[in-house]
DNA sequence: AATGAAAATGAATTCATATTCATTTTCATT
DNA sequence: AATGAAAATGAATATGAATTCATTTTCATT
């Protein structure tokens, strides 16, 4: 999958991200993107709190002064980390739910597209900045909220699709509870991206047969 | 609400929480129990790290020793606020679904009880000690786990009535069916319990009627 | 009301990271 | 290869909240 990609070039985005500090030099770029990228990774196994600078330097292979050459303090890091996160999710997110792409799938694929495409994201190499994101919703920041967006954008667009299916006529019932598969998928996503012990889980392909079934019973486009 | 109470008399089962130290004397027993009810109070508007000791203190009119003497350290403070808060949550939910209750109310009524209760628990004086348990559940302590075991109670409890219901047999895809129930429900309310912008939620009654609707339609009861 | 145990007090201390900065090293341009 | 700007270094410092403890006060029993 393309947003799964390691080692993605991140120029273009993270020099406007606030706090972090420019990048003139090669070497500079280098280092800013192994922080980055080692980031990432350890929030897959670990809390940001338990990440310290010293530790994050030397698993970079560098000094704890260089990481404060390249971000003006922990938190830009960690915004850096999200913003890298948010771009690859709404490059995915454009390529495969676009309004377009889903008239061409009509709303039985559609959605099964849209339950696809969120456990695809939740499962991610992003996982954990995700979780973390999650975790931290209130504080001041509310990292959450790019996500946020990014899923009223996803909505947006699959109420446009099925108001076309519907020829234009879409049913008040059946926005509600295109709303409501929305709100079903996200919390059962979250939920799976914080605890482990669930019946249905991302671990295997469970919980993404479920959450289809589940949608397109609700939905009344029958099961499998 | 009997679980609503203010007030509760927090002897009985405080004694054997880890960290919480003996309190002999009416006036300490007091002072413990204003620093849970403040606890539980404050979590409904702010996270437990900006909850400082000196703030606490102050707000319960006593002084940073006394918080000392009542509890070793804050994490003891905060396991104590969560088992007054598992305590109460568990003698609703023993009220509520036990399996004599659901066999009564039979299978359809006994899912909308679900929903209910389950609403009723997110919504609770204990919802800001929940949200905290929620938040922190990837420390070592996992303050989750009770929850999760409370989870497991009512649905073993769902699963028995279920199978009374359907004379001793019933089907597979039924059980995988109520499990996913669950899933989506505790799903839905924890992504209601930290993130205020949804369509459905619990402020008013729509997530309630949502979910009903949803878990109904989803076990083929029928919607309203 | 005397007495010793329990509890309360809050200024001072501890502790754990985040952050700084004077110095050294590397880069890129001539 | 000389030069100045950019970047890296890491020991030292700052920060901020949790925790301690010597002292004072209150409780409950006689």
């Amino acid at each position: 999958m393309n947003f799964e990609d390691n080692d993605m070039p991140l120029t273009g985005f993270l020099e406007n991200v606030a706090g972090v500090l420019e990048a003139n030099q090669a070497r500079s770029v280098r280092i800013r993107d192994s922080y980055i990228n080692a980031g990432i990774d350890l929030l897959n196994e670990e809390r940001l709190n338990h990440v310290t600078i010293p530790d994050l330097a030397k698993l970079c292979g560098c000094s704890v002064g260089s990481f404060y050459t390249r971000f003006k303090d922990k938190e830009a890091y960690f915004r850096a980390l999200r913003v890298t996160t948010i771009h690859a999710c709404n490059m995915e997110i454009d390529r495969r739910v676009s309004v377009d792409a889903l008239i061409t799938l009509g709303p039985k694929k559609g959605l099964e597209e849209l339950v696809d495409l969120m456990s695809d994201l939740f499962t991610s190499r992003y996982r954990g900045v995700l979780r973390e994101s999650l975790l931290r919703i209130l504080e001041p920041d509310d990292p959450w909220a790019p996500m946020r967006d990014s899923a009223r954008g996803i909505m947006s667009n699959y109420h446009l699709a099925f108001e076309n299916a519907f020829e234009g006529y879409m049913p008040k019932e059946a926005r509600r509870r295109l709303s409501f598969c929305f709100q079903m998928i996200v919390g059962v996503l979250q939920n799976d991206l914080v605890n482990d012990y669930h019946v249905f889980s991302t671990k295997d392909k469970s919980l993404r047969n479920g959450l289809r079934e589940a949608v397109l019973n609700y939905m009344n486009f029958g099961g499998r």
